[in-house]
DNA sequence: AAGATACAGGACACAGTGTCCGGAAACCTG
DNA sequence: CAGGTTTCCGGACACTGTGTCCTGTATCTT
C-alpha cells in the first residue's frame, strides 16, 4: 500500500483519538480532526466517509486482539465455565488500559459508535463460545441468539457502569461478578452437551479468587446449587 | 395550564410520533416536525430545547405506567421471583402494543434517546425491586448497583433484539427467557433476606407456563438446583 | 372587557457537511 | 533516477439544520 495512504489514515486516527480525550467524541468535527492532523479536509473524504467511519476503522485492531485471546482461551485448560465468555476479562483489562479514552466515550453520549462496534465483536465471540463449547440452549436458534444478546447486553451495561463510576473495582472483580451473575443461568438453562457436571465443578483459583473480596464469603456461591 | 400550551405540546409530540413511523427518528428535523404539526418553528423553541427534549417529554407517561404496574406487582401475591423484575412483562407488552414505533427506534440508530430514557426508568424500577424484596447482593452498594446495571442491560439488549427480529416470540416467552437466565444468578448471588427457600419454590403457573414452549421441557430448570 | 400570554412567520447569523477542481508534492515502477 | 501515477493541499461552492430575535395577530385567563 502507498505509504502516504497508511500515513494519512494513521494520523487521522491519532488526531481523533486525541480530540476525544480533550472534548469528547461528539464535540470533534471533521474540520477539527483535519486541523489536529494537519490534513486537508478534502483529503479526509478521500479516505473516510464520515467521522464514525474513521472511528470504526481505528478499532479494528481491538477485534483481532479479542479474537486472538479467545482462541487461546478456548484451546486452553480449565473447566467449561473458565473457557466460556473469555472475552470478559480481556475486554475489561483493555478498557482499564485505555481508561481515559473509554470513560469519555461512555459517559458522553457520543460513544454509541464505539460501543456499537464492541457489541458486534463481542456478539461474534459469544456465538463462537456457545458453538465451540457446545452450549445449546433448548428452544432452538432463537433461544441461542437470545442468550447471545442477553450476555452481550449485560456485559456492556456492566462495563459501562464500571467505567462511568471511577473504575474502582479491579477488572478481575468485575469479571467475577459478571460470571457469577450469568454463568449459572446460562449453564442451567441449556448445558446440553456440557452436562450438569460442569455446574458442580468448583471454580478455578484464578477466576474465582477475587469473588470473595466482593461477596465477603470465602467460597463462591456456585456450590450452593 | 394554558390550553394553548397543552395543545401545542401535544400536537408536536404527535407530529414527531408520526414522522418517526415514516422515516425514522434521525431523519426528522425540527422544521419537519413543525410543518407536520402546523406550528411555527419559533414556537417549538418556546416549549422544547431540542428534538430529544420533545421525545423525552412524550415518554413520561410510560414512566408512570411502569411505576403503577410495579406497585401492583410488589404488593400482590406470589413468590419472590414472581414479584421481582415485574417490569419485564409489562415493558414487553407495551413494546408489542407499539411495535411499529419501537422497531423504528430500535433498528435505526436514532433510538438512543428513547432507549436511554427507558434504561433510566427501568434502572429505578430494579433498584426499588431489590430494595423492596430485600435482595441484598453481598459486596455492598457497589455490587448492588452492578446487579441493577446487569439486569437492565441484559433486558434492554434482549428486548431490542426481539423487536429487531420480527417480534416472533410472545412477550410472555421473552419474559420467561429473561427470568430463566437472570433470576437464578440474582437470587444465588445475594438472596440475603429472601433466603434460599425462595429458590426452591416452584414457579407459579402464570409466569412459568410459557417456559416449556421454549425449552421443550415440561418443567422449569429451577428445580434442578 | 382588558390585560396577559402564546402563536405565526419571517429575517438573520452561524456551524457543519459534502463535493469539486487545479496545482504541487510524494510515491512506486522500471 | 527519470517516468508516469497517485495522493495531497487549499480554497470555493452549495446546501442543510440550528438557534435567536422581532412584530403583529390570535387566543386564553381573570
Amino acid at each position: 500500500m502507498d505509504r502516504r495512504i497508511a500515513r494519512t489514515r494513521g494520523i487521522l486516527q491519532d488526531a481523533l483519538s486525541r480530540l476525544i480525550l480533550k472534548h469528547g467524541y461528539e464535540a470533534a468535527t471533521i474540520k477539527d480532526i483535519c486541523e489536529e492532523a494537519n490534513v486537508g479536509r478534502s483529503t479526509f473524504y478521500a479516505h473516510f466517509t464520515s467521522k464514525d467511519d474513521l472511528k470504526r476503522s481505528g478499532m479494528e485492531h481491538l477485534r483481532h486482539h479479542l479474537l486472538a485471546r479467545q482462541q487461546a482461551a478456548l484451546s486452553g485448560a480449565g473447566t467449561a465455565q473458565d473457557r466460556t465468555i473469555s472475552f470478559s476479562l480481556v475486554m475489561l483489562e483493555h478498557a482499564r488500559d485505555h481508561a481515559a479514552h473509554y470513560k469519555v466515550l461512555v459517559n458522553g453520549r457520543g460513544g454509541s459508535v464505539a460501543l456499537g462496534f464492541i457489541r458486534e465483536v463481542l456478539g461474534d465471540l459469544v456465538r463462537a463460545d456457545l458453538a465451540s463449547l457446545q452450549i445449546d440452549p433448548m428452544g432452538g436458534a432463537a433461544a441461542r441468539e437470545a442468550v447471545v444478546q442477553y450476555l452481550v447486553g449485560a456485559f456492556m451495561s456492566l462495563m459501562t457502569w464500571w467505567l462511568d463510576n471511577g473504575t474502582k473495582l479491579e477488572p478481575a472483580e468485575v469479571d467475577a461478578l459478571f460470571r457469577q451473575l450469568s454463568l449459572v443461568g446460562i449453564f442451567a438453562s441449556g448445558a446440553a452437551l456440557a452436562g450438569p457436571s460442569a455446574l458442580s465443578q468448583a471454580p478455578s483459583p484464578g477466576s474465582g479468587a477475587k469473588i470473595t473480596s466482593l461477596t465477603g464469603s470465602p467460597h463462591g456461591h456456585s456450590h450452593a446449587l
